[in-house]
DNA sequence: ACCGGGATCACAAACGATTGCAAGCCTGTC
DNA sequence: GACAGGCTTGCAATCGTTTGTGATCCCGGT
């Protein structure tokens, strides 16, 4: 189909080496002929063929990212910030949806493996030894989640929720429910233990309920749970599942943030759509991406890129309208341990 | 790193080509050379180079797939749709997003196309000549879009339209509004003709307004233009941009629908959660995506596999919350033309 | 004993690009 | 006028695989 390299180089009357160098800018050919070249080329509308060169180079020139739910709406926010900052690096990206499934991940990533130069995990479901495994064979990065010492980019869920739990408190909750997210999920496990660290510093009493889908059914489910549990507060492992647990609030008959007030994590573009409007843990989700490419760009040995193997990204605390003061008459019916 | 074809053959005490064709379960080799090459191949871990097969072969195994926008909830669905028919066909996929933007588009597809044994394009908005053009280099595929004879999926807008305002029409609503979206947008043309026709022949009176960004703030952006043109109804040109109208409405303090209906367009996950919960012309998302690799997979010469060129699958009229009869005291002030 | 022929396998040429090395030309200086 | 040396350019090997073609071996038939 395409013209190859050969073609160029007998219209533009040279050797395909030269065709090569003057594509490429080396110095050492000449002006004209790099002209000659560039012209040729330009009227057969050739373009390198990327697999070609990547087998003599061994670099393919693209990025490998792989998330567990694209329908999830964190997820095309990191992805975005990947593919804008691997543009302006002049790398393509390949993104590939898991649907939460850890076996089809691991099949996906050592599919990929070899026809990029590296590969972004966001949020992966896979083992740390799976995980570990696999840094040993490609080049690798992980975002919001940290395996070993494999280079990877994390929010700061610790001090999210902490800020969470304070806010919640000044407002006069004193126990509070987390509507916990899958158990496979690093994330969760994190944000779960800063809730707990930050609960016992603030004299709150935590329920921990879950662990649920990451979905607005999800939510749902867990929402007559939450009602249940006596608690004046609760913290979704998401903003997807605190969307769930607000609308079946609202079919329940309980007002937010008047009768219960609902917290989630992400602030992923619906939070501040929905009404009320979400109180959540903004997660930077484009800088994750992007600090994850820059990362693997460092690891490619990048001119100019360069910077600590893991890093962690701040989050802040979005007050909006589903959180308010404790109702007064609220009190606590019962505990609930997990 | 990996094994190559030439030490999996030192191990077997073969040559590389008996390897290739026992490991690709030629006829030609005799059982026992096969399993003796089968057992170095396992024993070195040895996996073939998909780069240097896809350059001899031609073929990679992979398809590519381009989206506008995957932060727009709409592409997911069509994403998992073609992601789960071409896994089923061991095909990967390569997902690549272009910000809206015609020019990175055409530059990420060209990019691609080496890459990939075929490029699924959905929703492009490239013009109908550099579509043509691509399709003449590249297998292609469009999802809601045609071009000229370019193998295509689509979706019967013009029914669901059709279907909206004999909706509208039968709750008495005689002028409704079009918060129309990106001109560049064939789905945007084909469901303006569709509304046009269908209002035409109910002798619903249709104000067109627009093109906005079929974006949540494009939806709020049009709402209070809406508000204006003296319609008691609307229909957006998709569910984004329909829950931006209602966002919007009911900061106008406009009722959903007591004072205005909305209908809108896809039937994203959004849209049920929605309160009220969003009438909308469903698009079967995941069933475009499997079906446009259906297409790919005919077109790629698979035994079994084959169809028509072009198809057009069926929409639906969800009718949910945010319709409802017109207002009594409603009545058109004056016409809006475009 | 010789030969035809099927069954196996090795050799070598691709695929399209990159790159070390050698060869060519030109110029300037002795 | 010859030679050194720098600047360009071409040759050929290479990346890891597939595949057409030819070589080898062995067996049976005459």
């Amino acid at each position: 189909m395409g013209a190859t390299i050969r073609d160029v180089a007998r219209a533009a009357g040279v050797s395909p080496s030269t065709v090569s160098r003057a594509l490429a800018g080396s110095a050492v050919v000449s002006p004209a002929t790099t002209e000659r070249v560039r012209r040729a080329a330009a009227g057969l509308g050739y373009e390198p063929n990327p697999v070609a060169r990547g087998l003599i180079t061994g670099r393919t020139g693209n990025l490998g990212m792989i998330v567990p739910d694209l329908a999830n709406p964190f997820f095309p926010g990191v992805v975005k910030g990947v593919q804008a900052r691997a543009r302006e690096a002049g790398y393509a990206v390949f993104v590939a949806d898991t649907d939460e499934d850890p076996l089809l991940e691991a099949r996906l990533a050592r599919r990929l493996a070899r026809q990029v130069d590296a590969l972004v995990l966001c949020s992966p479901r896979l083992s740390e030894e799976e995980l570990l495994a696999l840094a040993g064979d490609v080049t690798l990065v992980l975002l919001n989640r940290r395996a070993g010492a494999v280079p990877a980019i994390t929010a700061d869920n610790a001090g999210g929720t902490r800020r969470a739990i304070a806010h919640l408190a000044a407002l006069g909750h004193r126990r509070v429910g987390l509507a916990a997210g899958p158990a496979t999920s690093w994330s969760n496990a994190e944000r779960a233990a800063g809730l707990r660290a930050a609960a016992a510093e603030s004299g709150v009493d935590l329920a921990e309920l879950g662990g649920y889908a990451p979905t607005f059914e999800g939510g749902v489910a867990a929402a007559d749970v939450v009602l249940a549990a006596g608690v004046s507060a609760v913290v979704a492992y998401n903003d997807v599942m605190a969307l769930g647990l607000v609308s079946r609030f609202a079919a329940r008959g309980a007002a937010v943030p008047g009768r219960i007030s609902v917290v989630g994590c992400d602030d992923i573009p619906q939070a501040v759509m929905a009404t009320p409007a979400l109180t959540t843990i903004a997660v930077p989700k484009e800088r994750i991406g992007r600090a994850g490419v820059d990362l693997v760009l460092s690891l490619l040995g990048h001119p100019g890129a360069s910077g600590p193997p893991v890093r962690e990204l701040d989050t802040q605390l979005l007050v909006r309208g589903s959180t308010g003061p404790a109702a007064a008459t609220e009190r606590p019916r019962k505990r609930a341990h997990q």
